[in-house]
DNA sequence: CCTTAATCGAGACGGTACGTCGTGTCTTTAT
DNA sequence: ATAAAGACACGACGTACCGTCTCGATTAAGG
């Protein structure tokens, strides 16, 4: 009977797997899951995208690996499962301060927190197995996902009400010039191994984005 | 002494295979390199980044592994080479035809080609090895290496070059708006998947660049 | 895909490996290992010891090297077993053909066998990886062995019933006495290349054993 | 490790490789080659017949391997050469104490101590080399050589002189029986690890081989 | 004394095998 | 039906030695 024993968690484990979930019972389903996209989450950040493996995974998880890619076929979309559940998402709803500098900044610093979770490493690793675009992005997003029109559609919302204030037209404002801010943050985090700090985002938008924006009248 | 000048063959040995080697003899120094090198060039762009092995590349160039590891220790060093041998690398020298936006344009056209013969694949995996920046970029070059400032120098003198014209003030003008269409231009090829189009350099050019540069006056 | 195809054999090589195994499926525990010690057998035979790989033992077992080292952690190892599966025990009853001089010859002739079918190569090659005495001579038997202990009972048991007929007296031959022939033969198998005639073990006995064991009285 | 020191001679290793050799100039000849052998003595040493590698003696003899090939074309011929050269060899002449068995003794004790410095397992690595018989065993001799009948040479001119004494008939004294004592001998030294003692010299003499040549009168 | 041929030193080369690791599939047993 | 456990096929890893070869430096020998 000390066979069947394996597989579950001592009680400090638990809480990271599967909070209240009965120890002298083989895990299924959702619990199951959970601890595997834990186990994940956890590989990842220890080890890397480069040297996580899904035995690692699997072994963490205290189960097999065959019960890990009966749900995530490949590393990179198990990871993307990972991210999904562990990083935290932004909130979505418009700023409106009345001041368009401040609602940019306020927009620009919900994408880099968890950009900076994630990590550049994991994006090379997923954009190199050309998971692409739209799964990928769903985070930090990056370009031409219909992630992308949510993030635009919002600093759109925003021009607009500086518009309705008289600061600029927004009608003449490109696509390409709205998420010019997160275009350059994004490539600055991809490239660049230093964590974004607060005054590269206010030169992004003091210097390059405001004037853009604000000369269209 | 030049006595470390061991297996330096003659110039017209150089030639990347062994079109007009010696049959019968042993290949080394620059000539077995340069074969290892081609293999390595022919093996990434017929299996991606991803799939190109250590063993692939020295089957190919029909020699074994050990020759190559002795030369270039790890997967990402040996492609670094062999990029540095395959890809054209753009001319130096500043354009100056009188007009700002075909000296920028020239400038940008210059910089996609070799970014594109790399393959955004390439770079995101010399990236994920955190080869990073120096390094990789030589080519395409990305952000804060000191091949950066050779670009940037180039496109300060052509703003230069305006301002003699009346066009602009080069020093109101900002690094990082200097570096901005390279900036997003590789932005661009990192994360899109499609081909960069030259009404893209225009765009960004006429749009973005422009406005910003002669805004300064 | 004939990829999934692996791991079995054609019709005709079947009969080596496991004559009736179903074809279709993927071979495993006893299957698989009669598989591994048939093809590591036939290898040391072909190759011989210092010639044989772990390699060759693999690809001819048409499987892959990690399962060999998961049953075998070396060579000897491996051989040992192969040895253990493919090389004829000899009976351990005890002659009693109411003749001291048949009763030696048979047990001597006994051995002979196994010890030339394992060859001297293989046992030089056995000791040199220093697996020394118990678990190599498991066949033909060396020195200072349990299993040697086996062989030294039954000589001890024909003497004893030599004695019953007054021929000698078994208690004042010492051990060595005892395991004389076999020493010698084992001696001859060793360094001579020559296989071990019936005249070399007749002689053993003739001008050596007896005469020692029949001075005892 | 030490077993990376390798290259490197303490002075008093020195002296054995060439000792009034002036220093800064290359080595050649037989100055050259005794550096080798003494390199390739150690190593055996160090390492063992089987961790022993020619790269290892070239490197500690401070030379190259192909200077090593060039005089000895295998592992085993040089190590051959080496024992030559570092073992001493018994002294050929017949003892004559005009007691049988001290004579029988002192040539027995002669032939342990080199056999005993060379080592069980470097034997049995020339043997599986099939370097055979003649080579091989030039030291502690085996069977069937020319080297054998220098031995067995001297037994037979011992027990002539024992004849004379009238102590037995050397005629019907058979080369099994001559060469018995040095088979028991080097069976014992091949099959067993431990050293052999005096004790078991004189078990063999006078339990074995002088009861059978008494009993021939 | 100077040339010539030999051979040393240093190490690259083509090659084989090593023993390990990771992937993704498959089987078996237990729940 | 599916989790657990782990064996299996496959392929690549990076290393170690093998025995050969090339090339320049050194040195003994001969004119």
């Amino acid at each position: 009977m000390d066979k069947k024993n394996r597989g579950h968690l001592s009680p400090s484990d638990q809480s990271i797997c599967d909070e209240n979930h009965p120890t002298n019972t083989r895990r299924r389903g959702k619990t199951l899951e959970n601890a595997i996209l834990q186990a994940a989450w956890d590989e990842l950040n220890e080890m890397g995208y480069a040297h996580m493996t899904m035995e690692g995974v699997a072994v963490r998880a205290k189960t097999n690996k065959a019960t890990v890619y009966r749900r995530w076929p490949s590393k990179s979309l198990l990871i993307v499962a990972a991210l999904h559940k562990h990083v935290p998402r932004p909130t979505e709803d418009v700023p409106n301060t009345g001041d368009l500098r401040d609602d940019i900044l306020t927009l620009m610093r919900r994408i880099t927190t968890p950009m900076q979770i994630v990590g550049a490493e994991t994006i090379h690793g997923l954009l190199l197995e050309h998971l692409g675009k739209d799964i990928i992005t769903s985070f930090p997003r990056l370009r031409n996902s219909n992630i992308d029109e949510k993030w635009n559609t919002i600093i759109m919302t925003i021009l607009k009400n500086a518009e309705k204030r008289g600061e600029l037209n927004a009608d003449k404002i490109s696509t390409r010039i709205v998420s010019l801010p997160f275009d350059l943050i994004r490539y600055e985090f991809l490239v660049t191994q230093v964590p974004i700090s607060d005054e590269t985002l206010m030169e992004i938008i003091d210097t390059i984005f405001l004037p853009l924006v604000r000369s269209k009248i």
